[in-house]
DNA sequence: GCCTCGCCTAGTTTATTTCT
DNA sequence: AGAAATAAACTAGGCGAGGC
């Protein structure tokens, strides 16, 4: 086994992130996909201490964000995505398109579903207005009724092997996202030709077959307390920019073949899209911490927090 | 103003290191 | 040996500039 790092050994790291508090989970995703336990805590995973860290911070989820002076601005956000790729290098090469995360999510999309996270519109939507911005693009978006689903997906295997991302990163991720995406909500709505009313609502889409499925059913039964609180705190923050709460989804089932129709990535077998879809419930968050100051119920914190 | 093609970045994949 | 962290290499696709 490595060597483990103990809880002042996280906390010196996370530190360094807080230099550039504008890109965290981008900064922030070595230690955010550790995936291992303190050294001097061992029933505690470094994701659910970081989780802590966070939350003992009053502003961070508030820096986010704040100074990127780059978040797309006159450029349309509709870039007329048609489901289709060019993958004759990838066929070339492998014989065969090879499952990963964006020919994954194409084919969600191709495939015209009402899924329970509801029925795609776009995907790839870049959040930057030039070349060297440094934050990517939103994976995926549906929309279900007047909601709109900002979805990170999170694929558990490639053909090369496990992919050990993990939930904080992905919640780090979305949160951003959809911050950022909200600041641009005029735009979204205009350039997608969307009704006024929309909500944007931070949404985690993974296969059974991931880490951060396994992470999802840890929240489910009580476990990765701070997680669960930072995710509420999040929750809460976003209540005051009129978005809504986080939901998590996985699709229960193996990855699927992906072949080529006419350059539309799709599923080789389409009775994929009526794979089983879970939703998580997270029980309710034991700590509390109204408008953004510290923690009341000082009673349980000790239990909450290790 | 549109098209082409090379550049740049993020995400993914592979290789290397570092421990027990 | 085997697992996990870290570094390096690769790939896809949006971006940007130059040609028409």
């Amino acid at each position: 086994m490595r060597k483990r790092y103990t809880k002042n050994e996280i906390k010196e790291k996370w530190k360094e992130l807080l230099n550039d508090p504008d890109l965290l989970y981008h900064n922030g995703s070595g230690i955010f996909n550790y995936k291992g336990v303190l050294e001097d805590a061992p029933a505690m995973l470094y994701i659910d201490y970081i989780a802590k860290l966070i939350l003992d911070d009053n502003i961070i989820l508030d820096s986010i964000g704040e100074n990127l002076n780059d978040l797309r601005y006159s450029r349309s956000f509709n870039i007329g995505h048609d489901g289709k790729s060019d993958s004759s290098s990838r066929l070339m090469k492998y014989g065969r398109i090879r499952f990963n995360e964006k020919p994954f999510a194409m084919a969600l999309y191709n495939s015209g579903h009402n899924f329970l996270f509801g029925k795609i519109f776009d995907y790839e939507l870049p959040l930057k207005e030039r070349l060297t911005s440094r934050y990517g693009e939103i994976d995926i978006l549906s929309k279900i009724d007047n909601e709109i689903y900002v979805i990170e997906l999170k694929i558990g295997y490639t053909d090369s092997g496990k992919i050990s991302e993990t939930l904080l990163r992905a919640i780090m991720e979305t949160f951003t996202f959809t911050k950022l995406l909200n600041i641009r909500k005029d735009n979204f709505i205009k350039d997608m030709k969307l009704p006024e009313t929309i909500t944007f609502r931070p949404v985690i889409l993974t296969m059974t077959n991931a880490l951060s499925a396994d992470h999802m059913k840890m929240l489910e039964n009580g476990e990765l307390k701070n997680i669960n609180n930072l995710i509420d705190e999040m929750n809460k923050y976003f209540s005051k920019l009129n978005i809504l709460p986080f939901k998590f989804f996985a699709i229960d089932g193996h990855n699927p073949e992906l072949i080529q129709d006419n350059k539309r990535i799709i599923f080789k077998d389409p009775s994929f899209v009526h794979s089983k879809v879970i939703e998580f419930f997270l029980p309710p968050a034991v700590a509390i911490r109204p408008e953004g100051k510290y923690f009341q119920q000082s009673i349980i914190i000790s239990e909450v927090f290790l």
